[in-house]
DNA sequence: TTAATATTGACCTTTCCTGACCTATGAGCG
DNA sequence: CGCTCATAGGTCAGGAAAGGTCAATATTAA
């Protein structure tokens, strides 16, 4: 089971206030959990929800840094997710809803990139979605160029190849939901 | 706290996307917002709109300098705006919506941006970028995201502004090309 | 036992709101 | 004309209201 997995269960089960109960397909129903899956539910309907974090926190009794374990670690571009955020007051979280994952070659893509790529295999990534017309030939300039060493001259090399597998997870993410956006239109 | 408390999250009430929404996205409304949204109405349909601080201040319950907050943070020439004003007897503040330069406006922002660029600043080029025409939505999505703080995660502070700026410029002069290229067909 | 996940709290940054005090303009008066 | 005062708008520092980061610790899974 993927860590991804985890995190897309049926309704959570926290009858009793047992701290650590288990749902019917057996996770453990810990807080994170819980939290991960009431998003998932607020997104269920919606684009996009967003969340107030202390709010949030409050009501579920845990602490609000709380909040951005579970979405650092489970509303990822790997997971198909985009976050974005406001300080101050008013402030808010806002997630929109997964890009679905059906295994076309964007989402292929993005799930085969580690941590870090370089720069060859990156192009070879693009290029190929480019051959099978995920992409198209702008879009691919684009990622080309924003993946591109020249960009990370500045970088240590050690880092290099880490922001670029993250650029380039969070691009594609982004050119799959604009395709799917206009295919609504 | 006790264990129980812990799973009362489920009367937690967020505030929800329309599905399917896609011209604006529900902004919140604070007092800031309003202010901001009333002068944006008032220029939809004029080169350019005076407001009285005082009154419309009494009118919104706001104290004046919230007024000058608003327009200091979202009326700056980055954002498209020349601002005037005059005080005494009949004073006013008069707030213009900046005449688009001929000029080839991606250009002049990738002239502005130095060596390094923070996330607000970045994201308000592109929101200019996008006013002005000169980007498309979509394009202006794909900026966002690829200048997002989100990919920046894994590096060391003082780097994040430095590669941001250099990947926006390098994104930013693809965009051009990709402009050209087209008005050639 | 060891590695991965989860939880917590101290401290930080951004955004919003407020009020005290400052500056400019114009009208009226001596 | 020059002074004064009422009527505007301007500035700035401080506090409040959010969300963000990070590293230490605790818990669970392998």
């Amino acid at each position: 089971m993927s860590e991804f997995d985890r995190c897309t269960g049926q309704g959570y089960n926290c009858t009793q206030g047992q701290r650590k109960s288990k749902s019917k397909r057996g996770e453990l129903m810990n807080i994170s959990n819980i939290i991960a899956q009431m998003i998932t539910e607020m997104l269920e309907d919606n684009d996009y929800t967003d969340i107030k974090r202390n709010e949030l926190a409050l009501s579920l009794g845990c602490v609000p840094s709380q909040i951005n374990y579970v979405i650092t670690s489970r509303f990822t571009p790997e997971h198909g997710y985009i976050v974005e955020s406001r300080r101050g007051g008013g402030g808010y979280i806002r997630i929109h809803r997964k890009v679905p994952f059906d295994g076309d070659e964007i989402t292929q893509v993005i799930k085969s990139i580690g941590d870090t790529i370089e720069e060859m295999a990156c192009r070879t990534h693009i290029k190929n979605l480019l051959i099978r017309e995920a992409i198209t030939a702008n879009e691919a300039d684009l990622l080309l160029n924003a993946t591109s060493e020249n960009c990370y001259r500045e970088l240590p090399v050690k880092f290099r190849d880490t922001l670029r597998a993250s650029i380039l997870k969070q691009l594609l993410l982004t050119i799959k939901k604009v395709n799917l956006n206009e295919m609504e239109d």
